[in-house]
DNA sequence: TTGTTTACTTACTAATTAGTAAGTAAATTA
DNA sequence: TAATTTACTTACTAATTAGTAAGTAAACAA
C-alpha cells in the first residue's frame, strides 16, 4: 500500500486524538506533509472517509493485538496488562483513545464513521468481557458482578482517565490505573 | 441579568455537551434564538468569552449544589448519590458532562476557557475527595487506597461512561453507575 | 425635554473549510 | 514504442466561520 496513504492516516489519527475530529482539516495533513490539499482528496475523497478508514484501522490493530496474545498464549493477567498498556502508552504521548475524542462528537460524525466507532467500541468491550469472564473462573481474576459490567467499568475508567489526565496532570492516569489493577486482586 | 443573555448561555451548553465545542457555532444559537449573529456578539465578543462563561457557571452551580447539600445536612450516602444523579440526568438528557465534551478540545481552546475547566475539574476532585475520606471514616464507604485515587476512578467513571453511553446505547451507563455504588459497599 | 444607555439589526470582511475539475510528469503495461 | 495508469499539482468554488463597525428604536435618567 501506499506511503503516502498510510502517513495520511497516521497523522489524521494524531490530529484526531490531540486536538479532535471537528478541530482538524485537511489542510492540517497536507501542510505537515509537504503536499497539496488536493492530494489528501485523491486518497481520501471526504472527510468522512478518512475518518472511517482511520477507525478500521485501529480495529485491525486491535485484532492483530488480541490475535497475538493467543499465539503467544498470555496468561490473564498478561493480556489484561497488554490491554491496559495501551492507554498508559496514549498517556504518555499526550493522546486520548479513538472513543473518547470521538465520542463527544459523535453526532455530528458521518453514518459510516458513527458504524464504525460502534463497532470498535463493541469488539473491544466484548473481548474484555471474555478476559474478565475466563480470568475470574481460573481465579486470576476478583470482582463483584457481571464480567460485562466490569468490562463496562474498566473501559470507562480508561477513556475518562486519559480525559481527566489531560485536563489535570498526565500523572493522574497513573493513579486510576493502578486502582483498576488493584481492584482486581483479592 | 439579561434573559437573552442567560438563553445564550444555556444553549451554547446544550450545543457543547451535544454536540462538541468545534461544532458549534455563533449561528447555531442565534438562528435557534431568532436573533442575529451579532446579537450573540454584543453578550459575548468571542466565542472564548461564552465559554468560559458556561464553565464558570457550573462551576457555580456545582457549588450552590454542594452548599446546599451541608445545609440540608445530607449523610454521606445521601451526598453521593445527589452527585451521581448529576450525570444520571446528563445520561437521560442524552447529553455528556463538560470534561468528557471539552477535554478531548482542550489544546484547542483558548486558556481562559482551559483554565476554568481544570479549575471546575480540581474542584469536583476536592470535593468528592473530602467526601470519600469522611465516609470511610464514618463507615458508610469501603474501599481500597486513597480517597483521591478513588474519588479519580469515579469521576473518570462518570466521564468515560457517558461518552460509552453515548457510543453504544443509553442504557449502558447505569450498569456502570450500580457497578459504581455497589463497590463503595461492605 | 434632552441626553444617554440598552439591546439589538444591517451589512460587511477576511479567513478557513471540504470538495472538484482539469492538467501533468513519471512509471507501468501491452 | 504507444497507451494507460498512478500520483499527484494548479486553480478554483461555494459555504461557513468568528468577528466588527455603524446604525437605530425604545427605555431610562437628568
Amino acid at each position: 500500500m501506499s506511503v503516502t496513504r498510510e502517513k495520511i492516516m497516521e497523522l489524521g489519527e494524531e490530529l484526531i486524538v490531540k486536538r479532535g475530529y471537528n478541530a482538524f482539516s485537511y489542510q492540517d495533513i497536507s501542510s505537515e506533509m509537504g503536499i497539496k490539499n488536493a492530494a489528501v482528496h485523491y486518497y481520501f475523497p471526504s472527510k468522512s472517509s478518512l475518518g472511517t478508514s482511520i477507525v478500521k484501522n485501529n480495529i485491525h490493530r486491535f485484532e492483530e493485538m488480541t490475535d497475538n496474545m493467543n499465539i503467544r498464549e498470555l496468561d490473564d493477567w498478561q493480556q489484561l496488562e497488554s490491554f491496559l498498556k495501551i492507554y498508559l502508552r496514549s498517556n504518555r504521548e499526550q493522546k486520548i483513545c479513538l472513543m473518547g475524542s470521538l465520542g463527544p462528537d459523535f453526532n455530528t460524525l458521518p453514518e459510516p464513521t458513527q458504524q464504525e466507532l460502534a463497532r470498535m467500541t463493541g469488539i473491544v468491550i466484548d473481548w474484555l468481557t471474555d478476559l474478565l469472564k475466563r480470568g475470574r473462573e481460573n481465579g486470576s481474576f476478583v470482582f463483584k458482578g457481571e464480567p460485562k459490567d466490569r468490562a463496562l467499568v474498566i473501559l470507562s475508567n480508561m477513556i475518562g482517565s486519559l480525559l481527566l489526565a489531560r485536563i489535570l496532570d498526565r500523572s493522574d492516569f497513573k493513579l486510576i490505573y493502578h486502582a483498576i489493577i488493584d481492584d482486581l486482586k483479592a
